[in-house]
DNA sequence: ATTTTTTTTGCAACGAAGTTGCGTTTATGT
DNA sequence: ACATAAACGCAACTTCGTTGCAAAAAAAAT
């Protein structure tokens, strides 16, 4: 585990250090998206606000992250399966935010599916996010 | 147009007062979503911004507008065809964003394609939208 | 048309969220 | 082990959004 993190920073060119372990490990361990708040909760504030801020980001700038739409106002981040291994970015799976626990999942199998645009529209990114009751809470 | 936007707010259970009247005009007269800070500006902040939170809120809690949810971390309102005539809040359809001029439209005519989610999920409300290059800007 | 009641507004204060600059510390490559 | 480069923590600051309250405006009632 330890030396797989190590890895996958060196591999996406981010100096190891122990913030981005930690944070790394979080997403590994964690099945849906963190939220910048989540991830200071969970280190338990023992790295500075501006840390995990400049963490992100950088992992968002290497493709090692991606953010997902939410329609509140918070920032969810999520690491997919893809983007660990490979270093491009593809995620044109399904997000699902549960109203009941609050947690944000990819659903990895299930595609979004291509739509007809109006004509003179051009796409570069499609994000599906459905908001309902998951699996745990029903 | 006056009448017609006074007309909208009463239907819809909302005092008529200058604020309301000239940000309900705001969303009739612009073809995509706005922020919170496009309506300071373009209000040319005539209006206390707790004033445009406020009935931004109202908006919303009538059926008036509804959110987009983006990944960047700004809240976009729309106002959509079906709200402002009936009360009813139907939304089913694709929003865009378009990279080149920021602007984010709602395809009234593309709607969401149904989606087999895995085992056990539940959705109560699906939400898609398409980043690229819209019409205008191609 | 005037008064009463209700709603909305602006102000001030506050709290949360996010950014920037800078000196110090830590990691990296040779 | 050392020089260079990157990341960290701190402080200060801006932006964003909320709440309470008194004044003003709109709606309802007489």
């Amino acid at each position: 585990m330890e030396a797989q993190i190590d890895t996958i920073l060196k591999s996406n060119h981010l100096s190891v250090t122990g913030g981005r372990r930690k944070i790394l490990e979080l997403f590994l361990s964690n099945p849906g998206a963190l939220s910048h708040s989540d991830i200071e909760k969970k280190t338990e504030e023992k790295f500075d606000r501006v840390t995990v801020y400049r963490t992100l980001q950088a992992f968002l700038e290497k493709g090692l992250i991606h953010t997902i739409p939410t329609a509140d106002n918070s920032i969810r981040y999520a690491l997919c399966k893809d983007n660990c291994s490979a270093g491009h970015h593809q995620d044109n799976h399904v997000h699902f935010i549960c109203s009941q626990c609050g947690s944000t999942l990819c659903l990895d199998e299930t595609t979004i599916p291509s739509i007809r645009l109006p004509k003179g529209f051009v796409a570069a990114r499609v994000e599906m996010v459905v908001n309902g009751v998951c699996k745990n809470c029903k």
